[in-house]
DNA sequence: GCGCGTCGGTGACTTAGTCACCAAGCGCGC
DNA sequence: GCGCGCTTGGTGACTAAGTCACCGACGCGC
């Protein structure tokens, strides 16, 4: 459709579990993701980590937008979750863009709100959610069609901020209630209605 | 210096305690304020308020930001701590001069790169930090030149998502290893360095 | 000086997080 | 196909944080 996006934009390709950025990284470039997922998260000094958002495509990287706005450098770390196909654009040239291109500047705009949006909505139910209704979310947010999450508990707690331990034993309430079926690196929806209840908070 | 800014910024102004918007308010313009400090803060359902984050000259909001940006309604609350001076520029004047001016381009872009690290604080402070880490934080961010930090307990509460009765309790520890001293809707800092470390995880 | 609204203190209890440890599942080399 | 070691998950015991209910103390207006 479009021609060569441009004379510096260099296309970006790398396997899943590659360590896109991490914590003191300087930023190389804006990406624009035309395929596969980023996970964007936080571990703090304790070794808690926290899953902060994924950027799939069409979206941004806010991380990366702070950096390149103004010149720091990375504070979480950045893993393709999937196989990843897209481009990076130099500091250079996205400044170039941003000034030139409407539409650019424009879809720029719209996911760093909407990566706003977000956060906030993280920010609330760290700040006021059971545990119970942030699982049942996390839950149905990564089921695949199936109803299967191919999660460990570790990778649970860290989606909702919580412990392993604290997980565990909230599934294991949800399999004594028959929402969720458990194995080893798997948890299966059994009650979507029910789950869906328990994330709105009852 | 400047000659008045633009056909379509109107001058804005109000006294301390004005709320500015509330949740699904539709936004009328980008606010650039000049003097003054608006507060921002959500509620969840279960009524405990969070302070997400406060502007101030030469700041953004992002939550107008994100209004603007995707044409969606406010989500958060936003009050006028102190008296505001400023200007509201309407949407379409906001959107002619991201395109036409750089500079007002990059002051908008740095200050919403700038409130987004603020967030990732929050939300990493949120997740892993104790109350008492949080609480000599808010303590040393909110004291005025003399120590004092005038605020109720509910309003720390607020400060650091918590609960009133768990700032209550947390004081009186302070207050017993003599850190600060309580009076009725203040707190008198008396030891900012061992503040400081308890700020900092001990 | 009385009444009332705000502010702060406290006990009793629930929920969440931490620590230490163990057991089951699984892949791998031999 | 046996044993080894890593990953994953389960559990008890404890601490930290949050909730609920209630009360007392202060401060202001009448």
């Amino acid at each position: 459709m479009t021609p060569p996006l441009s004379s510096g934009a260099r296309p970006l390709a790398c396997p899943a579990g590659t360590v896109l950025f991490r914590p003191d990284d300087v930023c190389s470039g804006f990406v624009m993701l035309a395929e596969g997922c980023i996970r964007v998260s936080l571990t703090s000094p304790g070794g808690r980590e926290i899953v902060l958002y994924r950027v799939h495509p069409g979206g941004v990287c806010l991380q990366t937008f702070t950096c390149l706005a103004e010149g720091r450098v990375y504070s979480a770390e950045g893993i393709a979750e999937t196989e990843l196909k897209g481009e990076l654009i130099p500091p250079a040239e996205y400044e170039r863009r941003l000034a030139a291109d409407p539409d650019f500047r424009r879809t720029v705009f719209t996911a760093v709100a909407h990566r706003f949006a977000d956060f906030e909505h993280l920010v609330e139910s760290l700040a006021s959610a059971s545990i119970e209704s942030r699982l049942a979310e996390a839950l149905l947010a990564r089921a695949d069609a199936r109803g299967d999450v191919h999660l460990t508990h570790d990778a649970l707690a860290a989606e909702i901020g919580s412990a392993r331990e604290v997980v565990s034993r909230q599934l294991a309430r949800f399999e004594r209630a028959r929402l969720v079926a458990l194995s080893r690196g798997k948890v299966t929806l059994l009650a979507v209605a029910a789950l869906k209840q328990k994330a709105a908070g009852q």
